[in-house]
DNA sequence: ATATCTGCAAAGACTTTGCATGAGA
DNA sequence: TCTCATGCAAAGTCTTTGCAGATAT
């Protein structure tokens, strides 16, 4: 039976903790706490972001206990995992569970700045349903997601 | 002064031998060899990928010799990167050295099988020019690469 | 009660670095 | 000749795994 998180603390979401249930998960603190900090959090931490973000609060939260749960986030589709090229993941909220605009990066390849941009978003949605939908009649492909950045020199670093 | 490949060995190309000496490099034949391989592949090879290929006919080649010699490629504009998220970096040569056509790519997250697609990418890549002349001047970018890619489940790994 | 989760330490996978030797110009 | 490139081994990162103890239901 779900329980429900009242006035409970800030990481507590009614809706998380009944996804978890429905998929046979429990309900657990390190979890909570992962997701809350990526809900309130408009970058696109690693897994050692989140690690050495929730430390302070949470010493008790082991690094792969965060590698473990983003794992399952992602998984679950509450979470979407990036890469641009330095090496590490990078984590971000699903757009539908918070209040931010679909956005695609801009990424610095020298300083590795991230920029979400949500200009020319709406006409980049319409080609890439149209394009999805042509992708997946032509190689049977059952497609779940996209992924579009643009690469380049920020202002700062063309400079130099 | 340039060498000349004349009836040289096939990995010998006189337009690489001569980019690298404007660029201060030397003309080296594991260099030349890995630029080869690639040129003669049509798939996504990884480091490891590259090392194994070339390393029957040249088992003097270390695989750091070619993480260098790539990283090198990528550097000079020879060679494009990609991460396609499932660990490990992929290699292409530039389409402007090869035959083919401008492609994306489509990754199945399950057996990370990866389809070039060049269907639909004229629309795309008229879309693309846009939004990087609008990035650019917005954000003060200096745009040299974008990336797109479509992820989901082959017709093999959806059926079951 | 008991199956799942967690933290720690250790292992793993990919990539980079240090250094002496070898090769290109 | 003299600098740059290479191979090997070692080190470095990020991530995953094994296992005993802790926790959720």
């Amino acid at each position: 039976m779900p329980r429900r998180c009242g006035k409970g603390p800030p990481w507590c979401h009614d809706w998380f903790q009944e996804r978890l249930i429905n998929g046979g998960y429990r309900v657990t603190m390190p979890r909570q706490v992962v997701l809350d900090s990526l809900i309130n959090d408009s970058g696109h931490p690693s897994a050692e972001d989140i690690y050495v973000k929730i430390h302070n609060k949470h010493p008790e939260i082991g690094l792969t206990t965060v590698y473990r749960t983003l794992e399952l986030l992602v998984q679950m589709g509450v979470v979407s995992k990036f890469d641009f090229g330095d090496g590490r993941s990078r984590y971000e909220i699903s757009e539908s569970l918070k209040n931010t605009k679909h956005h695609h990066h801009l990424i610095c390849t020298n300083c590795k700045r991230i920029i979400d941009y949500t200009d020319f978003i709406n006409e980049e949605l319409e080609l890439l349903r149209r394009t999805e939908k042509g992708l997946s009649e032509k190689f049977n492909f059952t497609i779940t997601g996209h992924e579009i950045q643009f690469y380049g020199l920020c202002d700062k670093c063309s400079k130099k």
